[in-house]
DNA sequence: TGTACATCAGTGAACGCGCGTTCACTGATGTAC
DNA sequence: TGTACATCAGTGAACGCGCGTTCACTGATGTAC
């Protein structure tokens, strides 16, 4: 066992931000290890700091990769939606509601700063911000036709941060409350207000 | 340095609790020793354990009370609104929205499971199922005079446990995406929603 | 009330464990001639 | 193309640290007479 090809190392790095951020998701950032992670790509703990300079560093690409596929997740969902059917961003919705396995786990939440600390030190809060903002972002775009001005929201933008804030908010409560028949109630009550606005 | 007095004893344990709390909301239950909660205490820590089984038997007792006091915080904030002014909730969603200091956060949120694991494994799981359950039930009791039915929810009840997600969800995206206009937006967004209805 | 003894709240050092990180080493890969 | 050497991805043991927990001990409190 010595050195890998260029490329093959190339590859081992990718691999290793995509199992970390997938186990980040469904286990959270403080119960995986290094060494977990880099057992599930088959290599031992020492060649990580051939790739990152910490595990912050990891912290910071896996968050970045997480929410990057949640875009592109969000996408597809936009794009399998029949364009001249009813409100595309109910879909998403109800698709963001619905999906709430471990391994699908949304960034916003698997991800979401039980306390808040200053930025410096808590690892990928950066990225965090940049995430969330960034799924707001392409929310809106949606719901709204663009991007608001946070200083002057109109209405119709009102109307859809709180969509947007219920989405999130109820599946944190569903997911820790874990009542079904709560849950249920929190999915339709945000559906009906999705489609109704 | 001997032993202390039964009532010393009881007061101590009771400090304890409270101060434990505290601090777990502040920095969350991950971030805060055992030792540095008895230190803060004057206290070493050694004695824990003639209190408490574990850390996590004293963290299930941080968590109601962490949830009692807002229930009671809730109560005051109702008590303290004109019974005839307008909707009393409302006033509760803007207090709630406000009121962001890290001493007098949210257990909702401060202890908010960042990723669902099984309930055995999670210390006070339990206790945060039963908190947010009971907050939510204080906020529908006020808002649509009382529990509804999980199962067969009104429109009201629908309307009613859509601003309280967003009310929490708003609260996570504000202190994670740390800016202020998008906070200020999202605190406009609920308040208006939660007047509307 | 006073005395002798048992109790036990609190002490502080020590233990065991898991974790992030370091380091000397290996041997296949890359490179210069 | 072949050869000699340098590079460096990956190894696995070891280190240092903080944490939850344990334990022998202390001495004021509680209690029995």
């Amino acid at each position: 066992m010595g050195r890998s090809s260029q490329s093959k190392a190339k590859e081992n790095r990718a691999q290793i931000v995509q199992t970390a951020s997938r186990m980040f998701r469904e286990a959270g950032v403080e119960n995986v290890s290094v060494a977990q992670i880099m057992a599930a790509n088959g290599m031992t703990v020492g060649g990580f700091y051939k790739h990152f300079e910490s595990k912050d560093a990891l912290i910071e690409e896996a968050f970045s990769l997480a929410f990057e596929q949640s875009r592109e997740a969000w996408d597809e969902v936009y794009s399998r939606a029949d364009e001249a059917s009813q409100d595309r961003a109910a879909i998403l919705v109800r698709q963001y509601l619905r999906n709430s396995s471990a391994k699908n786990r949304c960034p916003l939440l698997a991800f979401a700063p039980g306390v808040a600390v200053t930025e410096s030190e808590r690892p990928g809060a950066h990225e965090y911000a940049e995430g969330a903002k960034s799924l707001l972002d392409k929310f809106m775009k949606e719901k709204v036709g663009g991007l608001c001005d946070p200083a002057h929201p109109t209405d119709a933008d009102n109307e859809a941060l709180v969509i947007f804030a219920a989405m999130v908010g109820a599946r944190l409560l569903a997911q820790s409350v874990g009542q079904q028949s709560w849950i249920q109630a929190m999915e339709a009550a945000v559906n009906m207000a999705v489609i109704k606005h």
